[in-house]
DNA sequence: ATTAATATAAATGTGCACATTTGGCACGCC
DNA sequence: GGCGTGCCAAATGTGCACATTTATATTAAT
């Protein structure tokens, strides 16, 4: 017998986690809302307890911030926590560069390549989204190909933290600019010059710190319910 | 009034997840024992909630891996793993060495003579348990220098998962010899040899990832309680 | 009129009881 | 004798009810 959508199903903690997850990396949560846990668990249409353990999770891995007896709210970061992430991942790819010196083979190049070929592609139709993702799949092309699972999570850690980022800091330039840069980047290892590849590399976080700006926030206040993907719940 | 000691104390949580975390960090359980809800509730003497809570943070920080229905154990890590951790720690630290250049002031160069002084010591007196210890610290020096808390954060993790795995594969030679290694890089970096320094770092790596070997798992299955620090229960 | 204190209501945190799943064991069958 | 099936016990997972804390609103006093 088929289970229900919404009883006990194993796969409804993970449903609720990433569409959770989803609307705080899509920005569609403005920073400082706080999510109770009641109104959640109608949203849903699941039980408390349910919610609670999701924004443990959420807590625990730093997506949210809990304050005790108070909820859990999606935090604001401040002009330096952002400058943190983006200071951490130009060390990171320092030391990434540096490793992939040498072990440089055509396919890495290739696949590079061609991905660069999308952003470019992206830029021209003023695709700020894809801009956006492609920018970030860039780096993490780089780092996968050391083939190191802890060094990949880590990037891709930081990598959501700056998306959420960007919502909140926006910069009056767009980032498409950037694509130069990813470009050169490739150039100068495709030369095994790596360290020119480097200096490069920390030019560009360094443009990209410089465009950040401190954005208005929004007044708008959507209900709840709109903010999440919609979720199927069973019918009465 | 003052609050109680085993009552409702926030302190309760921090004070079980220390105990538990410090007792797998220490090495004291061995890899693939099973922590079940119910007996860890009896010897802290706290409610099998506030175990469950623990757990599952512990899990979420990939200190332990769970199965459904089936609890969580101390993961055994594979070879590939611990070579994925020292592999994350030399491209880290090679960016951390790259990002110190020019930065390094003669505070900072004090502060690494001493610390080597210490491991030295250590080193002379035959304190593994300290020379471990101390030679982490000397690598979270360097991270720290940049105070990027993400990046201290990510080495931190990468310490204790390593910390771990030394109790497992046990390196037949102690890694006293490293102190010689730490003093050459902080040679380099004092005569503004940035690139040396890397090399030497990347040198010092390798010689640990190549001592790893392969340790007989002990039979000896201790009590759970003896495990943990002792922590107070309320007198009845 | 403003402020402070109290009471009320809402939201979070906790423990308990029950449901569900899993692993072992015994019995029976091939 | 080996293997498959079914039952039983134990451990995990879930929902519910209650306790505790916090914010708000109302009232009264200065």
């Amino acid at each position: 017998m088929m289970p229900r959508p919404g009883k006990g199903d194993p796969e409804t903690d993970e449903a609720v986690y990433k569409a959770v997850l989803t609307a705080i990396l899509e920005g569609r949560i403005e920073a400082g809302t706080k999510l109770a846990e009641t109104p959640l668990a109608e949203v849903f249409g699941v039980s408390r307890e349910r919610i609670r353990k999701v924004l443990h999770r959420l807590v625990a891995e730093r997506r949210l911030e809990a304050i005790p007896n108070r909820g859990v709210r999606v935090p604001e970061p401040s002009l330096e926590d952002v400058r943190a992430v983006y200071q951490a991942h130009r060390v990171l790819e320092a030391g990434i560069l540096h490793a992939l010196a040498g072990r440089l083979d055509a396919d890495l190049l290739q696949r590079l390549e061609t991905h660069i070929g999308w952003e470019q592609r992206a830029a021209m139709e003023r695709d700020r989204a894809s801009s956006v993702r492609l920018s970030g799949e860039f780096h993490l092309l780089l780092a996968d190909a050391l083939g190191n699972a802890e060094i990949s999570a880590f990037l891709r850690n930081l990598l959501t933290r700056s998306s959420i980022m960007v919502s909140v800091y926006e910069s009056a330039a767009d980032s498409i600019c950037g694509v130069h840069e990813h470009a050169a980047i490739v150039e100068a290892l495709a030369s095994n010059n790596v360290d020119k590849a480097i200096s490069l590399s920390a030019e560009h976080f360094r443009h990209i710190e410089s465009r950040l700006r401190l954005k208005k926030p929004e007044v708008e206040k959507p209900d709840l319910a709109s903010l999440f993907t919609p979720l199927r719940v069973p019918e009465p």
